[in-house]
DNA sequence: ATAACACTTGAACAGTTGCTCAAGTGTTCC
DNA sequence: GGAACACTTGAGCAACTGTTCAAGTGTTAT
């Protein structure tokens, strides 16, 4: 066999001499930031839930059978995130989803996580309401 | 001012009522686990790195100046939630994006971080190689 | 076979996070 | 005004996470 010269990495380790650099320096951290708001299963079903329509706190406290202060405090870190929009309404507080990037962000990740199997073409069906 | 039967939120308890039930029960966690492995800034680096080509691991951990251990730990918590590739060639390990849901995860939130400002309409103009 | 290279892995320790509880804020109702 | 309602917030503690270090695995070169 000949001796090749190490075709394995060292052809492209171009990375290691053009320093990778964001445009925006920060956009990364805002962004892990964002994933890591979003990386909890009950904060992720928070998420969810709102992205069927605005509630206010006690409401989703009821559904999800939890404390009040417990939502309170996961809507928090969301909120920190500018995940969610908060709007007054008499006594009630109403929550919903930020914007449309947020909900392209879960439908992707959904769709991610049940790859291989089911078809998720449609956001809205991934949820089932039963009564 | 009449008494009003509180519009705020009871009408819209819908939610309490109809519990929200995934299609795929265990998706939401899986999903949060694919955000919780993206939600850390070296992590993150590391996957919008991968987003450039492929690379071995001693390259990426001079590119970002770490140790080889470090970088091989970060790589294992996005292998284990199925972020990315890994394929032998030669001596070295060549690490990838696992798909393009990933990658499409990656960008539209690097669009949300970068919110407000800016064009990112297109991708891989998110990155500068700089000499 | 032995040595060198390119990673991988488990353990340990420090820093971070999430839930609970108790106290505080802002509205509305009377 | 005061009471009740609907949250919010800070502190405290247990559980989790990331990095480092030291030892281990698999591949290539000699």
């Amino acid at each position: 066999m000949p001796k090749l010269i190490d075709p394995a990495c060292a052809p492209q380790d171009h990375l290691a001499r053009q320093r990778v650099a964001l445009v925006r320096p920060g956009a990364i951290e805002r962004a892990a930031g964002i994933f890591r708001a979003m990386g909890d299963g009950p904060r992720l079903r928070l998420l969810t839930l709102l992205g069927q329509g605005e509630a206010c706190v006690t409401e989703i406290a009821t559904a999800e059978g939890e404390d009040l202060s417990t939502i309170s405090q996961r809507l928090r870190v969301l909120r920190n995130e500018g995940l969610v929009s908060r709007r007054r309404n008499g006594k009630h507080i109403l929550y919903g989803l930020a914007d449309q990037h947020v909900a392209d962000l879960v439908f992707n990740a959904l769709a991610h996580a049940s790859e291989g199997r089911a078809d998720l073409s449609r956001f809205p069906t991934l949820i089932t309401n039963k009564e």
